[in-house]
DNA sequence: TCTCAATCGTTTGCATTCAAATTATTTCAA
DNA sequence: TTGAAATAATTTGAATGCAAACGATTGAGA
């Protein structure tokens, strides 16, 4: 430690944000090991609990911010669990996931832990910083879609 | 699409960041490919380019934000491509990696790929913006570590 | 109507990561 | 000096993620 003396600071920004990330998903991980919820399963679960109708797998995954097939074996689990529930839609190739009552009791113990954490971790931080750092990595975002699909506009 | 519409900003922090983090190392991935880096392997490399001497295995992981045994494996891979060796240290537990001729020409070569990588995709941001998004990232590192270790102090 | 392309969920194979246990070496204390 | 604790790298097993290939279902055009 006390290497890296003065690199270029922009060089260092895509280190730090995957050094958060991984940070705050430990923490989170550890936080919820009482409830015996996995690394992963967590998210889904909210997500499904946040959205105002209970959505496609493949919705879902895009609003988790993860492939369809990594997010059949989560489900596989929830539903294992007893949390979620699988449902044919009317279109009959997809299907809908169900929070159950089980699920729903889950959920409310996830948000106050997450919500926990989270205020822990941006006490410090004030609203306007936080609101540019979050206007940051929504451009970061959008050029490294334009990056990813050159071409494409919809 | 078109859900979640006014969550706390607050609540969507972690999401956005590892969102990010995901997207980044995607492209980074991707524009490498050409050069047959796996995605972790590209990373220890630059590190150890980086650092002003051959580091031991344990600081390295460190640095590159790993654990020691998850290092293992990349080192491994590294050596059978001929980009690096293993060195045995005066402590004779310890290793220390070394770049091969081979390994600098690599890492001239990804420098210059991620850092047109890191060009695009900051195009849009101004210094002091970034400055304040590191300050939050900075920020929410140092409180995540007083989650986990919260008594400690050296 | 019939056929072909698109869509949705799934399975499979591979890469990455961690935690825990293991081996070799060093350090420290009795 | 000898034995116990600490340290460095490694191995193993489990969890997570992606991409590619697959099967079932739907939809649209000949």
């Amino acid at each position: 430690m006390a290497d890296l003396p003065f690199l270029d600071f922009r060089r260092t920004v895509g280190a730090r944000i995957g050094q958060t990330n991984r940070k705050w998903r430990m923490a989170i991980d550890e936080c919820l090991k009482p409830l015996e919820l996995t690394d992963a399963t967590w998210l889904p679960l909210l997500h499904i609990s946040r959205l105002s109708s209970p959505p496609r797998q493949k919705d879902l995954a895009e609003f988790v911010g993860i492939g369809d097939s990594s997010l059949v074996r989560l489900i596989d689990i929830l539903v294992r669990r007893g949390l979620v529930r699988r449902e044919t839609d009317i279109d009959r190739r997809a299907k809908v996931i169900v929070l159950t009552a089980q699920g729903r009791a889950m959920v409310e113990k996830v948000e106050l832990i997450i919500a926990e954490v989270r205020r822990k971790v941006l006490t410090e931080v004030s609203d306007t910083d936080l609101a540019v750092a979050m206007k940051v990595m929504d451009r970061i975002c959008a050029a490294l879609d334009n990056i990813m699909r050159p071409v494409k506009e919809d």
